[in-house]
DNA sequence: TCTGTCAAAGTGACGG
DNA sequence: CCGTCACTTTGACAGA
């Protein structure tokens, strides 16, 4: 999520223009898909998160545009400059950071580049990644050229985004696992039942103190393990 | 200005 | 060799 964190009013929205009516639909699925996920991140309304994505959404995917040459992220036409104030400041900078990148100009600079996907890219992402969680190489190469990004940025967002859902579900399970069920069950044996000794004095253990790690390896975060659903959290809502 | 957060990209190990 | 995972680095931004 790359930009969601501008913020902006509903009069952005409503003042999009007809394009975006007929992606309503599309704009409440995403917008409950924020709500559901989002949550930790406030910064940015939800509905608007989802209203700003897809009208962008129509400016940039649209490829016969014919703005659409220059660079996509700073060529949401039309754009309210309060939504990309982000893309603004990386058009500010000597190269566009979200521009496609198979030219390589930006290897000739030291420092890092660090591309900042507009939102109709991220809004597509983000849809995709709810349909299917891994793409095959045309499917990328498709999608890569929709965006106008390269194959390798859909890839690594893919990357990150599924990683980004398991470190959530973790956090999350962690958070609402019973630390009963985390407990470690050990068996111990019955010295004293019903006040009845049920030991002699020679089977007690020695005072010597067993040495750690010997008899068995031990793997606190064993207890933290679940196996990972990949196959139905397709949904999304795992954030 | 400092600090925390987010996310794109880098790195290394691993498997097919 | 390529893709994925796990983790890290780093740039950009927001808020105190």
């Amino acid at each position: 999520m790359a930009n969601n964190r501008t913020s902006f009013s509903i009069h952005n929205i409503l003042n999009r223009g007809l394009d975006c009516e007929k992606n309503a639909g599309l704009v409440e699925e995403y917008a409950e898909e924020q709500e559901a996920r989002d949550c930790s991140s406030s910064s940015l309304p939800v509905e608007n998160a989802g209203a700003e994505s897809i009208s962008s959404c129509v400016l940039v995917l649209d490829s016969s545009s014919s703005d659409q040459h220059s660079c996509e992220e700073g060529s949401t036409g039309g754009e309210d400059n309060s939504l990309e104030r982000r893309h603004d400041h990386d058009k500010d900078q000597e190269k566009p950071q979200s521009c496609n990148f198979e030219d390589n100009n930006a290897k000739s600079s030291k420092k890092r580049s660090r591309a900042a996907f507009s939102h109709a890219q991220v809004y597509e992402l983000e849809r995709r990644f709810n349909l299917q969680r891994y793409l095959s190489g045309p499917e990328r190469a498709d999608l890569a050229g929709a965006l106008k990004l390269t194959e390798t940025q859909v890839k690594i967002w893919f990357q990150n985004r599924r990683y980004k859902t398991k470190r959530r579900q973790m956090a999350a399970e962690l958070t609402t696992t019973p630390t009963t069920t985390l407990a470690k069950r050990v068996a111990v044996k019955v010295l004293v039942r019903n006040d009845q000794r049920q030991y002699n004095a020679e089977e007690l253990p020695s005072p010597s103190v067993p040495p750690l790690y010997q008899s068995f390896p031990y793997y606190p975060y064993m207890f933290c393990f679940q196996p990972w659903i990949s196959g139905n959290t397709l949904s999304g809502g795992l954030y």
